[in-house]
RNA sequence: GUCCCGGUAGCUCAGCAGGAUAGAGCACUUGAUUCCUAAUCAAGAGGUCAUGAGUUCGAAUCUCGUCCGGGACACCA
């Protein structure tokens, strides 16, 4: 909606100018400051600017009227141009909002070590990871989404051996001496017993077996954190394993070698990141020969490279902030374009309950599981928490806040204002179908804010995902939902006059909102 | 010490490619059910937009400084 009337206008100024939303909807849908820049050129008050220009406004069908005040032209549309608009949404359901952008984008996300089951931290990059998804398909884009598993290294060492000493402590019943770093949790005495009844607990008897338990531990937790995303509603295209990568360092590194970008020192393989905006160079292969987590990350951007996307979007706990630049480094001395990739940092996740803080730490086992919270608060409630915030700033919340199942949960004020439109159907006993045809004109003011912010979806959808700000799209939703409310509560729809004008407006709502709701991962309710 | 994010109503947060009178939800006060679900709505109260300066027609928004809070500064992942 927004393109068309963006086209028009500028036809008729022949210029660039900024369309915006007036501060008030009494002053018209939409307007623009264009007057205050020509000020200048034109050496006139941009209020005399205005009204010529509002004057000079060849009307068309879209426009009901062009107004000039203190110095913004503002435009109201028609009441034809809104019905003929809302006539086509309804009819093509599967269109609405829809666009046809082209570019391939590989969208990581989540990427959690397969050592143990999702946290909260995880879940909030998860999802807004899967919403930017779900908008960029939506819009056209290709968008492939990744996980990327570190199965290689340190922590799934600790990961085997934490399972072999439970075994020994839980199992065999000796005593254990815990070394400073290992998993605590319940789910690593879980897995030892898991263990215990698929191998036999003679596995725990020989530190050899820290290997075995290792790899079957660690498929163990991906199946697991697989469970814990689904029940989010998110499931991925593919899964990237670091180790699988490896047999290809030597292909990376000779193309970093190539372009002079790497160097020996101390019996290690540094890189040169500090020539690409990072603080220092870093080390890539340690004296033992072992390559280290960042020489991992390299031949990962080099593979996704090489499948060649338009843009790759990371999205990473804040605590990588770091790490930005010498992956952008290395993606640079690699040959490609560094500028290709894109990081959203989600910054941290604090949970209260009653009052009372909770600290995360993935290592003692002493952090809040995602599935803990989809079991007190429900999945609906979880992903709308984290898509109603900006991932850059540090969010908090209240378990026990959410657990209500009232209004001061806004997820159940948007249902209800969807389930509301579904019950005043059931009322007047008509179908979708028996007013989509009907004539929306002579309408009240009412009618047509409602109408017309109901089909601003189309523009907040593209908007959210552009900028990655998904917290603009449960605004808006909220919003809409309130002007359903108030109009339903200052307008009476069974039995008026009005009856199937105003069917057909909160219909367009209905489907503003189940649209807005899909793609933020959450099922519209018909029934409260 | 360096880098990143933040500081807006009592609380949680929007707004920030400069623009019209700074917003929402929660909490608080008051009111609205003979009538489509009051799980709703209306009204009220609540602000030196951390702070100082700069840029200009115009700053919550851009620039610089200061203060406060959180995070990161590995040959761990």
């Amino acid at each position: 909606m927004k393109k068309k009337i963006f086209d028009s206008i500028k036809n008729e100024l022949k210029r660039e100018f900024v369309l915006e939303k007036p501060k008030e909807l009494s002053f018209g849908h939409y307007a623009t400051p264009v007057a205050f820049s020509l000020a200048k050129e034109f050496r006139k008050s941009p209020i005399k600017i205005a009204e010529e220009l509002a004057e000079n406004f060849e009307k068309n069908s879209m426009f009901e009227e062009v107004n000039a005040l203190k110095g913004y032209l503002n435009f109201k549309l028609s009441d034809a141009f809104l019905d003929e608009y809302t006539t086509w949404a309804l009819a093509h359901e599967d269109e609405y909002s829809k666009d046809d952008n082209s570019e391939s984008i590989l969208l990581e996300f989540v990427s959690a070590n397969p050592t143990g089951p999702l946290h909260i931290g995880h879940a909030r990059g998860a999802v807004i990871g899967d919403t930017l998804c779900r908008l960029g398909r939506h819009l056209g884009y290709k968008v492939d989404s990744e996980y990327y598993v570190n199965d290689a290294g340190n922590q799934i060492y600790l990961l085997g051996l934490s399972i072999f000493l439970a075994g020994q402590e839980h199992i065999l019943k000796q005593k254990v001496d815990w070394p400073d770093e290992y998993y605590r949790g319940e789910y690593i005495v879980d897995l030892a017993k898991r263990a215990s009844a698929d191998f036999n607990e003679d596995i725990f008897k020989d530190k050899k077996n820290i290997e075995i338990l290792s790899d079957w531990g660690k498929d163990m937790m991906l199946q697991l954190i697989g469970e814990n995303l689904k029940d989010v509603g998110i499931e991925f295209d593919n899964f990237v394993s670091e180790k699988s990568l490896y047999g290809k360092w030597n292909e990376s590194f000779e193309k970093l070698q190539k372009n002079d970008k790497t160097y020996e020192k101390d019996g290690k393989i540094w890189i040169r990141s500090s020539d690409f905006g990072d603080e220092k160079d870093r080390v890539v292969v340690r004296d033992d020969g072992r390559a280290t987590y960042l020489a991992g990350d390299i031949i990962y951007h080099d593979n996704k490279y090489q499948r060649d996307y338009d843009k790759y979007i990371n999205i990473w706990g804040a605590d990588h902030h770091g790490y930005i630049a010498r992956v952008k480094a290395a993606i640079n001395f690699l040959g490609y374009d560094e500028k290709r990739l894109e990081v959203i940092l989600a910054q941290m996740v604090s949970l209260l309950k009653g009052g009372e803080p909770y600290k995360m730490s993935k290592r003692s086992g002493n952090f809040i599981l995602m599935s803990d919270v989809v079991d007190e608060i429900g999945k609906d409630a979880l992903r709308f928490i984290f898509l109603s915030k900006k991932a850059d700033t540090h969010l908090e919340f209240d378990v026990d806040s959410l657990k209500k199942q009232d209004s001061t949960n806004p997820i159940f004020y948007i249902n209800y204002a969807h389930a509301r439109v579904n019950q005043i159907f059931e009322k007047s006993g008509k179908k979708l179908d028996d007013i989509k045809d009907i004539k929306l004109d002579n309408l009240s003011q009412s009618a047509k804010n409602l109408l017309f912010s109901a089909l601003l979806l189309p523009e907040v959808v593209e908007d959210t995902f552009t900028s990655r700000q998904v917290q603009r799209l449960s605004d808006y939703l909220v919003s809409l939902a309130s002007n359903l409310h108030k109009f339903y509560n200052e307008n009476r729809v069974v039995g008026s006059e009005n009856e199937d004008k105003y069917l057909k407006i909160f219909a367009m709502v209905a489907l503003s909102i189940k649209t807005g709701l899909k793609l933020m991962g959450i099922e519209a309710k018909n029934k409260m």
